[in-house]
DNA sequence: CTGTCGCATGTAGCATGCTACATGCAGCAT
DNA sequence: ATGCTGCATGTAGCATGCTACATGCGACAG
């Protein structure tokens, strides 16, 4: 090494910390949000190119790690579509989602990291501002961060990466359902009990708390998909199912049948 | 519709069912399984491509889906790399696992469709054979398939397909555990009490057993992981992790929590 | 002998060209 | 009128061209 030389740390850049790629990913969520993209319409990486100003390269790589998340589907030759979940969908990743998150609530009510209570209830509380104006975009976004706090707080990188995964499938339901602003309240207060067996240090109680929230918003989306049929005319891709769809969550009854 | 006409019923052809993507997936897992990819070694998308046939592009994105499972890493301008995973990593992956197949497999004795029993015994009986020769690759490939068997009985796609990846990220391991082939017959062994809790319909039993599979074999591959250090050279991408590395698979002790 | 620099080499990432194919619609036979 | 057929249109998927950059190595200054 040198001898005499003013030492700089300056961080490493990161790099191109945001391929294109990844921008595109995150600009077509955005999209979908904000109903540019609209659920069941038929789209073409061409245009979305156009519209990103990239080439169709970065577009078709954004779109192919969307659709291994469930949220696009590729229809050969014919273009993609934004994924309406049906109630099957729903379902499963609600169970999916009753199986990684409970835990990790336990987890992190076992072992909390400093100053996580304090940031789950921050979280929470900007859930509940957003509630009252009513703003559900910067609502879901807080309870999104809210869940990945605690997931993060379970040690566990890769299930934070794969329940964030599981929520893409479900994204387009958070923004169609109309008159449902009512229970953003209710909602919030869902995370209330979750955040109180965290700061407590019970798993137990977290992981109950969490059970219910999730439970709860699995069931209610399933009966809303079941019911509402399909409104507008899209296609939701109900592949099987079966009468007996969903089995209301099996994972819920499945913790039951543990805590017995 | 036309009066007289041979009504013909032909399967839709699906398609051209497997992209060149697809088959590059596959090829590139076969190649890490018999070692023509190393781990730890320097690859390029360039020369994968020319060894298969056909342009980057296919080969690009097996990559990268192979990437998003863990399975390889990509370093910019440089190429690719097969991950070794490290004890940190190994012990995210059977966390998970734990999480989700015990579930699995107490939903599957608990509803378990027709043929399920048989199915899972021709596979053990399959291992044990394997177990014999000794053929662990034949053994692995029996293995996964009765994994699969309960996952789908389970009857959520997505899950199965979620312990697919995850498999994919230790797939590395698997056939480099030399002097270990000892132990596959009591592998084989470790998955007889599932079968019998599935067959009898004994939830409680079949996740037991099916949690202790699971645990034990993390544990010993954590510690493997963890005593070997990194004996060829290559540099295992442990991020983190700490001295508490795995935990001990917290899940298992949370299930323990849970079922008190 | 040691540390630094410049260059050749080779790659990921992005842009773009090319092909087979799925669909919609007009034209035609019936 | 009605159902089939051929073609124009537009896309996914694959192949290939292009660029910035990370690294290894050898020349060279100190």
């Amino acid at each position: 090494m040198s001898r005499d030389r003013a030492p700089v740390a300056l961080g490493p850049l990161t790099g191109p910390a945001e391929s294109l790629a990844d921008q595109a990913v995150a600009a077509i969520r955005a999209a979908v949000r904000d109903g540019t993209l609209q659920a069941g319409q038929l789209y073409s990486a061409y245009q979305v190119a156009g519209y990103l100003g990239v080439s169709r390269s970065p577009v078709r790589e954004a779109l192919m790690r969307l659709a291994e998340a469930g949220m696009v589907r590729f229809e050969r030759n014919r273009g993609f579509r934004i994924v309406v979940p049906g109630a099957a969908d729903i379902a499963e990743v609600f169970q999916l989602r009753l199986l990684l998150e409970v835990p990790a609530a336990r987890r992190a009510a076992a072992r909390p990291p400093a100053g996580l209570a304090a940031g789950l209830s921050a979280e929470l509380e900007q859930m509940r501002a957003a509630a009252r104006r009513p703003d559900e975009r910067l609502f879901m976004q807080h309870d999104q961060r809210l869940h990945r706090l605690i997931l993060e707080a379970a040690g566990n990188a890769r299930l934070a990466a794969l329940v964030d995964s599981l929520r893409d499938a479900t994204r387009t339901l958070g923004a169609s359902t109309a008159g449902r602003s009512r229970g953003l309240a209710d909602i919030a207060a869902e995370h209330a009990p979750v955040i109180e067996g965290i700061a407590a240090g019970d798993p137990a109680a977290a992981g109950r708390a969490m059970s219910r929230h999730i439970a709860r918003t699995g069931r209610l989306l399933v009966a809303q998909a079941t019911a509402a049929g399909r409104p507008p005319g899209s296609l939701g891709a109900s592949p099987a199912g079966g009468p007996d769809n969903g089995a209301d969550l099996w994972a819920a009854a499945d913790l039951q049948a543990a805590r017995k």
